[in-house]
DNA sequence: TATGACATGTAACTAGTTACATGATTCA
DNA sequence: TGAATCATGTAACTAGTTACATGTCATA
């Protein structure tokens, strides 16, 4: 049943919107995707030769210093369809940050109160920079503003609840 | 520098609060972890052996089938209170179901609605799940009904931002 | 001419999944 | 006595990380 395999799909993705290099797809990771699915510049070399075996992408150009610009496929364009639409995205995934307040009983209520706010401080952190990044940018009307702005509004809200969740369990744990 | 394994601790801390064998372990796992640690059993029985030539846990009791009791040693909890202290847990993981989100302009409207609409679903599916599971829990004022009661209400309060998030972008793709 | 950005690739490792394999004990 | 549960383990695989290795091109 081919696994999960969510990497070749991120990068089935962005080929979709237009060609790139390795290079560039590395860049287009480390830009829009850190917070949602990063990629190490190993696991994207490696992952675009086994799309290019598989018949998903293949070399559009090359270009300088051994550069090579891949386009995706129309079997690619059938792959990512198919994931994005028949294959169960599955629960929330795992959480270490989570994992250990279910063990904070074993430090003191001071250290626990502790993580928890910091917790809760590096949720705000993560509100400030998300609320930079949207002025930042100049929406247009095309889909990859569309839902790129719905990921960054899903991100919004998830720093919030964490805020206001460490805020409240803050006094819980006293 | 040890990478994160945080297998390693959630054994660890799991052996914190009692002691117990990879079975019982795993039965921990898939009752109180599923959605925030889950873990196979080839896993599990792995990482007590590797933990047990560490010397942060040793075999307490065996008793019939084979079975081998696991206690947490004093070095155990060292590195138990090390993770959860002094270790930077990292920001958010990889989120298959947002990623999605991002490459929704590759099928029709109406599917991407469709997609969008069923992790609204999934997710007031969950908060119904936690709040019976809440109900069904007597909850003591012991530390472990306390940071289990964090932990359940952050899954709550993930669940109503989801399901919430999910209603608003519905009405964005239109 | 040397630095930094561009550009790709491999090796060795850790973490996690699925499937297989075996056997003991309980109890209906 | 047969089925369910208890109980542990291994093999083969996929996914992901870190470190190493190499070389090109632009530009200050």
């Amino acid at each position: 049943m081919m696994g999960h395999m969510s990497l070749r799909h991120a990068v089935l993705g962005m080929l979709a919107d237009e060609p790139g290099s390795g290079y560039d797809l590395l860049r287009r990771f480390e830009r829009a995707m850190a917070n949602v699915w990063p990629a190490t510049q190993s696991q994207l070399y490696g992952e675009l030769g086994k799309l290019e075996t598989a018949g998903m992408i293949h070399v559009l150009a090359e270009g300088p210093r051994g550069r090579k610009e891949y386009e995706i496929t129309e079997a690619g364009r059938a792959e990512l369809r198919h994931w994005l639409v028949d294959v169960d995205p599955g629960g929330p995934p795992r959480s270490a940050a989570l994992l250990r307040v279910y063990f904070l009983g074993s430090v003191s209520p001071a250290q626990a109160r502790g993580y928890v706010a910091s917790m809760g401080e590096s949720a705000r952190a993560r509100e400030e920079r998300l609320d930079e990044l949207e002025g930042s940018i100049d929406w247009g009307d095309d889909n990859q503003s569309l839902y790129g702005r719905l990921v960054l509004e899903w991100g919004k809200r998830f720093s919030a609840m964490q805020r206001e969740w460490a805020e409240w369990a803050v006094k819980q744990v006293e």
